[in-house]
DNA sequence: TTGTTTGTTCTCTCATGGTTCTCTATTCTA
DNA sequence: TAGAATAGAGAACCATGAGAGAACAAACAA
């Protein structure tokens, strides 16, 4: 979605105001500062910015408009830790949090693993690579997903479910798919991103 | 595909201006910028320039548009379009801008370009992944570089600089290092960070 | 209630921007 | 030296952007 110029002109007018008004600017009040005498143009642009996000309808009522709350910015995603993709797990108490871009998020609550091992290799999952886990119980077969096999060991794979057993899938020729009984695998999320520092 | 001196002037100026541009800039001041009359003229290098994939059009919409996601996020690095990891080039007059994270970003200039290709297919570098550049024009051996070669071609590589000659390695049994003189090789920026959506 | 404010919808108009076209001048090249 | 490639000028066309203003309905104030 993309803006005009002088729609950015208006938006940037309502942030660089924001804090003058006591109370959201009438279109009347908007249309005098920016230079129109027509409020149906200036509603026009004003639609574009609620279409676009950056601004609050205040539907029905007398009140101007309302500046998006800056707040849901950089919150941040938990960082729980290092997921063995090749071996046993690591899970971590004190999330820290890292800073993930949106691009990477699902719509669900996520976290963020560091890999380590090489069972992912072909998919270009490296050791130390960082990936963004959304948090859910179950997968769509071809999912990479976080599994807890038998209460004791997570890893990073590839998930095929079929009746009566399921299927983890490395990918690296050395290692062979493990199959297990469906109460012995227990997904504990879906693989939605992954980001690595050359550093 | 290779451009006249005409259009790499106005490639490299749209380059060298892309962050001084709030806004894409519209024909006609372009067309004042570069001391053109005609907008007509000015048209024509744009076609070659989109054909060559250097610049993205904007059909039917007018200039002067800028993404959301720019406005928002004051912060951001400049997505500067599709680099082909194999072959030629994509870089991208307007730039759009994404949220990285921070951990991936260097202490210089960045932007962010998406590959193409599966030439860097062994480093996990795959098809479609984003990668932060961090802007250089200088690198160590093994650095992992953006570099333009013969002015006509960019590609995503590591570097082997040996007196005389330049070698860029491919990560693909199927593709064989390339050898250059240390002039036809220009180095645009180093490999800092990469991340990939699995939405 | 009545009248005013405010947001919304609509049509109309004009300016701007991108595109296509033809024509001309200059440079390059076989 | 002739023809091709390159560069520019400028006219014409059409879609989009932007604004004006009228009309209307919901919300508010008295």
């Amino acid at each position: 979605m993309s803006l005009t110029r002088r729609q950015m002109e208006i938006y940037d007018y309502l942030v660089d105001n924001a804090d003058h008004f006591d109370h959201p600017p009438t279109h009347d009040e908007l249309c005098r500062a920016l230079g129109l005498r027509s409020r149906g143009s200036l509603h026009k642009h004003i639609q574009a910015l609620i279409q676009a996000g950056l601004v609050q309808p205040m539907d029905r009522t007398h009140r101007g408009i309302r500046l998006v709350e800056e707040a849901r910015a950089s919150e941040g995603i938990p960082f729980l830790g290092t997921i063995a993709a090749g071996c046993p797990i690591e899970a971590i108490a004190q999330p820290e949090t890292m800073q993930v871009p949106e691009e990477l998020l699902a719509g669900r609550p996520c976290y963020v693993l560091q890999v380590s091992g090489e069972s992912m290799i072909e998919e270009g999952i490296l050791d130390g690579d960082y990936v963004v886990i959304e948090q859910r119980d179950t997968a769509t077969n071809g999912d990479i997903v976080v599994a807890l096999v038998n209460n004791e060991e997570v890893t990073l794979k590839r998930i095929e479910q079929q009746p009566g057993q399921v299927i983890l899938h490395p990918a690296n020729v050395g290692l062979n798919p493990m199959v297990y009984a469906p109460d012995e695998v227990q997904i504990q999320g879906v693989l939605r991103g992954l980001f690595r520092s050359y550093r």
